[in-house]
DNA sequence: AGGCCTCTGAAACAATATTTTCAAAATTTG
DNA sequence: CAAATTTTGAAAATATTGTTTCAGAGGCCT
């Protein structure tokens, strides 16, 4: 790799002008961020006239101040940037272009935004929401992402008790809306294209001031505006359909989360859980 | 202390227009450093006009992109003369040992050992065999891994036609069995622990010269004797429970790669799908 | 399906930024 | 010390960026 500016200026300090080292004085104290203003303020900054500081960038072998510019920035980039992000390929035996590499760097790049956007608050809120043992609390999901809520479904059963997940059709819907009571909790997974009938349901719920807990894309379901928590999951994909294997993610911390905070209760049932699956000889 | 902007643009997404989302997704993107170019090649990057980045600006409550773009460079500087404050950007919001991270680190890590073990060429074979329309396809989960089936299953569905899901009870199994042809295929999930009647159900599928495709993990269930197809999956996880994140990546990069093999079946399966769908009125 | 409304980008325009020119100031050299 | 040389910044020229206007596109509602 080649140098970088910083470098170039120290290399040829001593060739520099009276007024070239003021400027890479001002350059090299708070960098790389002081050398991206316009040419003007800098020159204010460094106490020089505008043209020094063109011919010192083209002195240190750049066709202009914009071009030094550019290095600049592209040098913060790759200082700022995440490491997770950077890696060379993930299957080094497929090529680059293969749908397994391009699959995981857009699921990548989802996690890393997805988290990014998230404040650990409202994650650990919402924990100490499911693992509080008086609420109630109620699953749903939509057409792909019912599949989600089955294995939200799956898991939280085990951790504790009081746990429903509203069948597919949603003509009984209300029927389950007429045991929420004040407090219990409502997990909607609505992720485009946003469903009606979730939207329905999710007012009915409302009504009865039941808390509810919402997965959905980075666009947000209407549903947002009756929910109390949010969120808002990154799914792009090299593909016609979304992705959710961030969504799958946050589920599968969410429950680790809740799983600490409840440890006692949720050891108890997994032992008494375990003794079940034996009487019945399920596994081998 | 005010909010940075990135605060700024997560409080107003969602009455940002697409345009604008667009362009806050780009802003938010390898951030602040996205937002330090000019106007015209910020706008370019997002695929949006110029004009739009300054209605986004004022939108934002700054009198113009040149005022956003100084409070981007004054957090950055912020950011940057502080010797204390990581340039990682996850760990800005969280601490390492918060569960997000280190559930992160997980996944990160399995992923890669995953891609690693698998030779891209059974990846493509077994992308092969799904997208031969002359096979019926047969897909059957355990306990947890149901919900993956079933997200399977989902996909699948909508790509081509004969696709069946079996249900979770395993009595009636054998009547499917009855149906699978030389040739066919039967994907199955098994995960540790690994289920006693999923090997019966192999053992039977085999019998009729069904190609099994089995996922499953490191370790690999005794099903792997009778299958004709292994995805071994890293499922580690800080939790009490594996992880299932990968195994859905690999289930969504199959139907992405599925999907190009068929696209011209798959296409106008949608567009079906699609006026199916808006006869219904199922969304909004 | 049609009308209303919001959103969007092309193009014109305005404001800056960057570069060039050139003469004066500073520095060096004999 | 004065002439030659280099360096410098004011000002003009040029290039680019940022903003406004406005007509048409596209979404949303009835």
């Amino acid at each position: 790799m080649s140098d970088t500016v910083s470098d170039i200026i120290r290399d040829k300090f001593n060739v520099l002008t009276r007024a070239e080292r003021k400027l890479a004085n001002v350059l090299l104290d708070n960098y790389p961020v002081s050398g991206m203003t316009s040419i003007t303020r800098l020159a204010e900054l460094a106490e020089v006239s505008p043209p020094s500081v063109v011919r010192m960038a083209q002195k240190l072998g750049f066709t202009g101040f914009p071009d030094l510019q550019n290095a600049l920035r592209d040098e913060l980039e790759a200082t700022i940037s995440n490491p997770i992000a950077k890696h060379d390929r993930w299957s080094q035996q497929a090529p680059d272009t293969h749908i397994l590499n391009r699959f995981a760097d857009a699921v990548i790049d989802n996690l890393r935004q997805s988290l990014d956007q998230l404040p650990p608050e409202d994650f650990d809120r919402v924990s100490a929401l499911l693992a509080d043992r008086k609420r109630a609390v109620y699953i749903v999901g939509g057409r792909i992402t019912h599949a989600l809520a089955d294995y939200l479904f799956t898991h939280l059963q085990v951790l504790r008790e009081n746990i429903t997940l509203l069948p597919a059709n949603s003509n009984i819907w209300p029927h389950h809306v007429l045991n929420m009571k004040p407090g219990d909790l409502l997990v909607i997974f609505d992720i485009r294209r946003y469903e009606r009938d979730l939207i329905n349901l999710a007012d009915m719920a409302k009504e009865q001031d039941v808390e509810i807990i919402l997965f959905t894309d980075q666009w947000g379901s209407p549903v947002g505006k009756a929910a109390s928590h949010r969120f808002n999951i990154r799914i792009e994909a090299p593909s016609a359909w979304d992705s959710s294997v961030v969504t799958l993610f946050m589920l599968e911390a969410l429950t680790a989360a809740v799983e600490t905070r409840i440890w006692g209760v949720t050891k108890s049932r997994m032992k008494q859980l375990e003794a079940l699956f034996d009487r019945r000889k399920l596994f081998r």
